[in-house]
DNA sequence: TCTGGGGTCCTAGGGCGA
DNA sequence: TCTGTCGCCCTAGGACCC
């Protein structure tokens, strides 16, 4: 059996932990720049402030009903949710942190008293010690399990956030009450694909020909309907620790369109990108550069420009990085147009333990060095305080965070004081 | 005026060598 | 030597997730 671990609307119960004056009160929590909605409490949800809701748009509406409002602080809910998931893995064994909030685990070899008591012991503890409110959702597949979540969410007084799918009976009745664009893995393409078939519910799908899921959702539709049907095809993916591709991407204060201003941007978000390529002991051996202009602006062009390149060598020097996007950018970036966002996007990572040497980069031995003390320098001093020349020297970047609430957990003069 | 950032996986299509 | 076919690899782009 496997069971999806879940915190209850995580980043609004972070902030409730400190703040319980919050509770029983509409809280929402803003993007990065304070752009958008990213996090509702139930009470903002009843509202009908839907997810990624522009918080201008809201702003009457906030206003009106006294919603709390909070900027990002991903520091507090980056160590609140390390402790949930320490929590977890010491009473499982086999545990998959899927998102900041979110684990699947694995019960094997337990019988099914056991599995339901360990469940619902989890939630007690994760709630006694960190406050943070969690639901569970058992079943035989992992994409069952997402569905038996909704359900312990959804009627939790009724559920007290435990659900099972553990019979025939129930996996049916509750595939034919969750909507086919409310399953995990089926998004707003695929929903109005199947609306165009008269597939409404989680059941109707299932009903599907596998052929027909095959050719219009590929093998992933397919592996879905199997794990619907009771059969996993997904497993536990235990230590994913390692990334794929680390990207460094951000929407501008306003649209720049000089190729300065583009390439001190693209050289700071590779300084970045570098450190945590460095952070996790990797390489890359390729870069992705892109700039895109504003997609909701109603007059004019929209354009996206991209350009991948493979570097001579693999290197997670912020030097050689920066150096190379900023080539790539100077060949996409064409003059008298505006951009609104940048990225890197670093790939074709490897371990820095397996190096293949080239002819081409003798100086490998010195840029390791200096990489070295730039980061003993951050890790003394602070972030950032040694910078590239074409770097901006004033600021990183002007991130928009007017409603930050305390690092109450990570920062010692910002603890909550107890009189 | 103000609409996030960071990931993964899959597929189609082109280039290219056997 | 030329041509057709197959399969591999790479890239771009799309779809999904939180």
């Amino acid at each position: 059996m496997f069971a999806l671990i879940d915190c209850n609307n995580f980043y609004a119960s972070c902030e409730r932990v400190f703040q319980p004056h919050l509770n029983g009160k509409p809280v929402v929590i803003l993007s990065n720049n304070d752009g958008c909605v990213i996090a509702r409490s139930n009470e903002a949800k009843s509202l009908g402030i839907p997810m990624g809701a522009p918080a201008f748009k809201y702003k009457g509406v906030f206003q009106k009903n006294k919603v709390q409002i909070f900027s990002s602080n991903f520091t507090l809910y980056g160590d609140i949710s390390n402790r949930v998931m320490s929590i977890i893995s010491r009473h499982v064994p086999d545990v998959e942190i899927y998102s900041i909030d979110e684990a699947f685990v694995k019960f094997d070899g337990f019988s099914e008293d056991d599995i339901n008591e360990k469940c619902r012991d989890i939630i007690r503890i994760i709630f006694k010690w960190t406050g943070i409110p969690v639901s569970i959702g058992l079943a035989p597949t992992k994409s069952l399990a997402k569905v038996a979540n909704r359900i312990a969410k959804k009627y939790s007084t009724r559920t007290n956030g435990f659900y099972s799918i553990n019979n025939n009976e129930k996996r049916i009745k509750a595939l034919k009450n969750i909507s086919a664009g409310d399953i995990w893995g089926i998004g707003f393409q695929n929903e109005k694909k199947l609306l165009k078939v008269n597939v409404k519910s989680g059941m109707d799908f299932v009903n599907l020909p596998d052929q027909w899921v095959k050719k219009n959702m590929s093998i992933i539709g397919l592996k879905l309907k199997k794990e619907l049907e009771g059969n996993p095809t997904l497993d536990i993916e235990e230590g994913k620790i390692d990334k794929k591709s680390i990207a460094t991407t951000r929407s501008f204060e306003t649209e720049i369109s000089s190729l300065d201003d583009l390439t001190e941007r693209i050289t700071t978000f590779s300084v970045v990108a570098s450190k945590k390529l460095r952070r996790q002991n990797s390489e890359c051996s390729m870069i992705c550069v892109y700039i895109r202009s504003n997609p909701f602006k109603q007059k004019g062009e929209r354009y996206h420009y991209s350009l991948t390149g493979s570097l001579p060598f693999s290197t997670n020097s912020s030097i050689e990085i920066s150096k190379f996007a900023v080539k790539l950018l100077t060949k996409i970036y064409s003059k008298n147009k505006s951009y609104k966002k940048a990225g890197i996007i670093l790939m074709g990572l490897s371990p820095q333990s397996n190096h293949q040497f080239s002819l081409f980069d003798q100086n490998i031995d010195k840029q390791k060095k200096l990489m070295k003390s730039i980061d003993s320098i951050d890790s003394k001093y602070g972030l950032y305080k040694v910078r590239l020349a074409s770097q901006d020297q004033k600021r990183i970047w002007k991130m928009k965070r007017q409603k930050l609430s305390r690092n109450y957990t990570t920062e010692i003069d910002e603890v909550l004081i107890v009189k």
